[in-house]
DNA sequence: GTCTATAGATCGATAGAC
DNA sequence: GTCTATCGATCTATAGAC
């Protein structure tokens, strides 16, 4: 590590603000306007969102944000890379490798539909299918970094289930796509389109996945 | 019939534009108007969409859309009102009542997941799920004209078969929305985000029906 | 009813002081 | 690096002629 970027890491970040020091190298300047940013874009979309709002939220001018950022949408594209690599993060998934199938796919299933109808993941879904028209590359990104890792270890683990012959699953991506469908039913289109007042109760989600389960599983059996 | 109404109708629809026929009453400009907006909103949601790009391609002066609609907003919500008309004129469904569970379930399945990756199916889709949190009312709205009214059919339908013996179906509307989760896969989302660059093949939709259809009637087997 | 022309506000982005 | 002040473009909505 050169001086340099050792320099750089040891900013202090959980200190007070320095009042007024000017000049000063302020990462956490960039930090305030990415989640300002961060808040503005999911509550609003790309094109309401307003660069003096951001501004506003974050503390700063809005030329200072133009120091950081090239551009509107280059803030956008940093606040999208930001929020798809946490959610790549969230599934660093406990390994399924060893599982009986009802406890892989309750375990799964459960993770899954929680994420799904959490206050941040579903802000980001609606900015992601709102944009992805405006911004192709964003819907993919999001895909790959959320959907399909799910579906891909998923896939994976009932790929091992049917060589192993526990189960049958000749198409295990497909069947694991279809398993986290059903998993979903409608809870979360109605907590998207907030038809109800509130989100689906914890007990309503298990039911969900334990009714999913018992399903999949009886359609995947082994025939005698 | 007033006389008024009658010349109303009596209106020449399918003819020529009266050339600069000043003053006339054209219900004709409305449509176009409500054409026009219909194609700008759902291409690019409401924020973004102009009244000037919708004044033009509607032909028109953008006083005159004024002068049909009190605001943008006002005309966004009839663009709305009457996409979901038409979401709710296309599932009056062919009756499944009669139909053995393996055919009844293929039909819905089938028909269902031909609408959701159409193209004009899957704007209205960008466009609600982008404009749920400034518009709620227009999330409750799509709700209620389209999966509500697909899943509260086969509900009905799985809630007949449960009473008869035929399935073990003891809660239909979950049963239901599970269903139709476990046909989409995730066939819908990927056209959605445009992950690939062509929509999902008729083959591979069958496919998807196919199997939903076969694990869930195993699933919902009465048991011996 | 429909047009042209424009008011009034807001937006993204920048110039220049410090 | 950060600020204040502002430019030029674009937007919704309207006034006034016909």
């Amino acid at each position: 590590m050169t001086p340099i970027e050792k320099a750089k890491v040891e900013q202090p970040v959980a200190t007070e603000m320095p009042a007024a020091a000017e000049g000063a190298p302020s990462t956490t300047k960039r930090d305030a306007i990415i989640s300002a940013g961060t808040r503005v874009f999911m509550e609003q979309g790309f094109e309401p969102a307003s660069m003096d709002e951001i501004a506003r939220l974050a503390a700063v001018s809005k030329a200072t944000i133009y120091s950081h950022f090239e551009s509107k949408q280059a803030l956008f594209d940093s606040v999208v890379t930001n929020r798809c690599q946490a959610l790549h993060a969230v599934f660093a998934e406990p390994s399924l490798d060893d599982r009986p199938p009802a406890e892989a796919l309750t375990l799964i299933g459960q993770r899954f539909l929680d994420l799904l109808v959490s206050p941040g993941s579903l802000s980001f879904y609606r900015l992601v299918v709102g944009e992805s028209v405006r911004f192709p590359e964003l819907g993919r990104a999001f895909y790959n970094a959320g959907p399909n890792r799910v579906a891909g270890a998923l896939a994976d683990y009932l790929a091992r289930q049917h060589e192993r012959g526990t189960l049958h699953v000749p198409e295990p991506r497909r069947a694991a796509e279809q398993f986290l469908g059903m998993v979903m039913g409608h809870l979360h289109l109605r907590t998207l389109l907030a038809v109800s007042a509130e989100p689906p109760s914890p007990e309503d989600r298990a039911r969900n996945v334990a009714n999913a389960v018992r399903i999949f599983l009886d359609g995947t059996a082994r025939k005698p």
